[in-house]
DNA sequence: AACCTTTCCGAAATCGCTTTCAAAATGCAT
DNA sequence: ATGCATTTTGAAAGCGATTTCGGAAAGGTT
């Protein structure tokens, strides 16, 4: 226990400069006097003092991840993959993970010589850190979170919601609504604008006594949601902003009698842990988690690296998940399918 | 960037020595004097160096929290919870989480000097890192898991498993089922076990043939088992070992053309996001995921601090969540409930 | 054999903080 | 005032690596 590059030294016969250099290979090394630094290394197990290294070089090889501390309770879940495929992604470039929840303002001491570089995940964290941490110069990225200016992973909200939307119309569907948690979120937001561009391009007209909204940060947020929605409209689809709302709504729906999806299609965004287990099979718009985690890390390796270079925004597109809560074509039901016609 | 003790010291006034004292609370300062660095090293903006520091003490105030690479999805949501409890109990402590998943063997260089202790989180974790762990002497916690004579934190799942079905029996279930997705998991042998104690202290029979497992590690592991059962027999009731492989199981026993909870009543374990928003919603088994997140870091850093303690198992009791998935009383069927008599 | 390059390697300084040890300052009693 | 016991403080030695700089060894040429 405490086997110290001076030991090595000792039992190599050299310097423990030569060892250092060895174990780092710095070139101008004897082939032999390598081996022999190498197997003493090897033969007292050897292993370097973390904190004597970064001490001596600056670098800590460890990144932050921070989420906010209080977020949805779904996004355990969602955060907990990305934050997995980050630490692997990371591994493989010999660096670690420094986990943490930010509190508020969070002054961020860890910053402060202990990570080089932060990712920063979700949108609810508090742009007065954002903007002091792009004010301090600090290396980071955000993650399904972005601020003009800064370098950012985003997800494809806005085109996920257009392509989920699309598919309803597709299917027939002419009244449309919207449902989310809350309007404030970043990424609801996007999602609505997804919603309200495809209605567009489609030529339906936005009409808001579609869209809908629950309670903030309460659960069950989808339910009531919809329940508002059911006070005002009666349409024949749904697009929710996010899975866990739309499998809330879905009991809404169902216990207003109302059948899924024969009388109302709903589309989630997401497609976490819910969805392939939801009542009906819920069709959502899949996010890849794992690239999120990985491009993030890639991202803040690059910009630790080459301190100058610009910003950059990386958007992942998502891909549409077709299961059963859409059911087939409205259409299609009105003349019954071929093989069913004689049943 | 870059104030160190000695900027504070000369502003100061006094040595870097006298500085450190201050800012460690080492006694032995005149009151005028703390002042004045404390003074200095505000207006300096300092911050210790954390590497220095910890290379200077040999204290890192860094906890390693691993879980195992490949782990069912589920468990994302589930370890994500820990993990976050986790982290703000060690944030009260002055303590930071480094984040890992441990690859099959792990050589773990992690605990080299950076980490002063590990939580390893999960029963996935391999018995021969636990095994070379303690025989090194590094101060580490099990959660979800445990080995005789090593610390541990550890679910009652047998207990919530026990519960879980004498309310079944309670309800005048008599023919009680039991799914999970493979025997071999530690947590899952468990709770079978729970589920057989209950049947035998209520003096009902053991049935091989009520008992079904799924695929190992394969989504949809909850529906194959529920096919599986369905094909042995035709229980009045499930104790599923988990929420989601419940989930799935629901699915079965639903395309299998059984109600629920009228026809078969179900129970899961685990109470994680997916129990609440299930169809119905999944009467089940919770686990407190911060209590045991939260007792993982207390418990570590004592051994921390008393290397010498003798190991401890610390069990956190379930509880059970009464949803819509069990339904009412069976025998309450037979005569119909009062208000509804004239309906 | 003497000399000049190159190639290798070691001594020592450094990174920023803690801590021991002894010296300086202070307080109190005489 | 003087002496002694206490408090306070500073100088310097680590902690365990890396790295600069110069000297020693090795290799090549006349």
């Amino acid at each position: 226990m405490g086997v110290t590059i001076h030991d090595v030294a000792k039992r190599a016969g050299v310097s423990p400069a030569t060892v250092s250099r060895v174990l780092n290979d710095r070139p101008g090394i004897r082939a032999e006097t390598r081996e022999r630094v190498l197997k003493a290394a090897r033969e007292l197990g050897y292993i370097p003092d973390f904190s004597a290294r970064s001490l001596a070089t600056k670098r800590t090889h460890t990144l932050g991840f921070l989420v906010h501390a209080r977020h949805s309770l779904s996004s355990h879940s969602f955060y907990g993959q990305v934050l997995a495929a980050a630490e692997k992604e990371a591994r493989q470039h010999g660096y670690h993970l420094l986990f943490s929840t930010v509190h508020d303002e969070a002054p961020l001491m860890l910053e402060e010589q202990r990570v080089e570089g932060l990712i920063l995940a979700g949108c609810d964290i508090p742009r007065a850190l954002i903007l002091h941490l792009k004010h301090s110069g600090v290396p980071f990225v955000l993650v399904d979170n972005h601020l003009p200016g800064v370098n950012s992973i985003v997800i494809d909200n806005e085109g996920g919601a257009y392509e989920a939307v699309s598919h309803l119309i597709r299917l027939g569907h002419r009244e449309i609504g919207f449902l989310c948690e809350w309007m404030e979120d970043l990424s609801f937001a996007e999602r609505f604008a997804g919603y309200k561009r495809a209605l567009q391009d489609h030529g339906l007209p936005y009409r808001p006594e579609l869209v809908a909204e629950g309670e903030p940060r309460t659960p069950g947020s989808g339910y009531i949601a919809a329940q508002r929605l059911l006070q005002k409209a009666r349409p024949s689809a749904v697009f929710v902003a996010n899975d866990l709302t739309a499998v809330e709504a879905m009991r809404a729906f169902r216990e207003a009698g109302l059948d899924i999806p024969k009388d109302i299609a709903v589309v989630g965004f997401d497609d976490g842990d819910l969805a392939p287990v939801a009542y009906p099979p819920l069709t959502t718009v899949r996010v890849f988690r794992d690239a999120l985690g990985i491009q993030a890390v890639r991202r803040l390796l690059y910009i630790i690296e080459h301190p100058s270079t610009p910003p950059l925004q990386i958007r992942v597109f998502t891909k549409l998940i077709i299961r059963e809560s859409c059911g087939t074509p409205l259409h299609a039901q009105l003349p019954p399918m071929p093989a069913d016609a004689g049943a």
